[in-house]
DNA sequence: CTGGCTGCAAATCTTTTGCATCCTG
DNA sequence: CAGGATGCAAAAGATTTGCAGCCAG
């Protein structure tokens, strides 16, 4: 991940290098809030402007997704590949989703509409929010 | 949508039957502030805690959806059956998709997990935001 | 050495809450 | 006439912004 970011001609700044350390292969889709609590351990002084400047410049350059579908805020996806995803409505856990599907493109009534992505929420319960 | 609220048990105030009337057939997917907007023109005194008390309320009862994917705020469908969506990228414009698709409930690797629902987001550019 | 990056604080935006008053059923 | 609903204002939570100073390339 740090290779392919100093590739892209951005500067390489402690900060910036803890936050792709943090982020490499975290499957817990953490939120900003999540990744400042972190960061703070190590970096006293990081502030939120360098951790939302960092995830927005890494997800203008493809290299994190956004993913909207917490009502509660914005989280943030490492693997920038199409995937889908599946969330506890009660703790709101997130978890990826492995399988592909195929989905033909929808036919909207109203208008035009250039179809580029999609993404599908799964909605559950996971096993600790499950009453037995 | 009135009938089925007053049958529900719920008090029909004249600001309740203001946002029923506004959300009635609407296909605009408005925000919590795009309905007190609508409904600040007739009832100049409508307070956010109304509406939200309201939105809040119509999901409980199983009348609305509330809409997580438009990344700067929530957003209500008064079409509470399962169905799915398309949103402009760029001008956040939301639009029913008609079609089914019939999902395999997906493996989930690590954990049990008790899938529930699901929702597909379409992501795409409209026809007035797509330059030609 | 220079433009991009950081840190701080204040601002903004959305949503929630406490509470006194009101009014539907 | 009681309990739910309203309105107001303040609070809370997430995210953005302005700006002065810093440092990676």
């Amino acid at each position: 991940m740090i290779g392919k970011y100093r590739d892209s001609g951005l500067k390489l700044t402690p900060q910036r290098i803890a936050i792709l350390d943090y982020l490499e292969g975290n499957i817990e889709h953490p939120s900003a809030d999540d990744i400042y609590k972190a960061m703070s351990k190590r970096f006293p002084t990081m502030s939120f402007a360098t951790v939302y400047n960092t995830l927005e410049t890494l997800r203008r350059h493809g290299q994190i997704t956004e993913l909207n579908f917490d009502p509660f805020k914005k989280r943030f996806d490492p693997n920038p590949s199409p995937h889908h995803h599946v969330i506890c409505v009660r703790c709101q856990k997130i978890l990826d989703v492995k399988n592909a599907f195929l989905l033909k493109p929808p036919r909207i009534e109203s208008e035009e509409f250039e179809i580029i992505g999609n993404h599908i929420e799964f909605y559950g319960i996971c096993s600790k929010c499950k009453p037995r």
